[in-house]
DNA sequence: CCGCCTTTTTACGTTAAAGTCAATAGATCT
DNA sequence: AGATCTATTGACTTTAACGTAAAAAGGCGG
């Protein structure tokens, strides 16, 4: 039943403009089919904006990305493709517990502004509500 | 003993190049101080640094990271300024933890490409070792 | 078949975050 | 003091990731 997706609807959903999904093609990103000129989107394209967009979130370029999603589809039959990939894939892996580190951390500071904020507001307004 | 430190010991420690630091300093994100035209570093802008290049991992822009380091500092004595903290630091944590997700996410499907790969090894090399 | 609307192409513009280069200005060694 | 080194400033360039505008090509409703 091979459902096709058009480029606004894939806009509309992600919130993105055609400028950008024409781009990602433009750098190997994705590759849709053609009726015509038309492009014609596969759910597997559907995933790889999806993953497009979450490398992009974490802040991996475009560049970082392809290449992390070339790893998914990629079956390298040979042994040296193979040490290659996993070799990749533990550098990949460090990048990504670091990010989780620095995010751990900024939510600890985050807190701390937090609780100050709370106490100063506390000061401004001494018992904010009716409890006692 | 308020110790200084030189922009070059700085680059050196944080793997970053002269101009990356004036640059972030004519964005206003250190203000280091000078001693006729040498500027000389505290510790404080060297935290200040070492909380930029971790938003900068975390994907953020300079200007986002520039808000974000505004928060740390400021006490707005004013009861509206506080809410508008509140507020920012709710917005940034909800960033943080969609971040969070992402990464999960993308940690687990590196794991499933991984144990593809060594599946695929032990099919070209059966018996790696000698165990059994 | 005509007019209208969307899509595609092509080309040039823009912004953030530096890189590179040249000209000075101090600082340092001898 | 002269030579050498490092730091500063200012100007111009570059790269990634799109934005914007114009022209041509399809598709479709009447």
């Amino acid at each position: 039943m091979q459902r096709y997706f058009t480029i606004t609807q894939l806009t509309q959903e992600f919130d993105i403009t055609t400028r950008t999904l024409r781009f990602y093609e433009a750098q190997g990103l994705v590759t849709p089919q053609r009726r015509g000129r038309q492009r014609l989107y596969t759910p597997g394209d559907r995933t790889r904006i999806k993953l497009i967009l979450r490398g992009k979130r974490l802040g991996f370029s475009l560049a970082e990305v392809k290449e992390l999603i070339g790893m998914y589809g990629s079956a390298p039959g040979e042994a040296g493709q193979l040490r290659l990939l996993m070799e990749k894939i533990a550098a990949r892996r460090e990048e990504l517990l670091e990010k989780q580190r620095d995010i751990e951390l900024t939510l600890l500071e985050l807190e701390e502004v937090e609780a100050g904020a709370l106490a100063r507001m506390e000061e401004l307004s001494p018992v904010t509500s009716e409890e006692r």
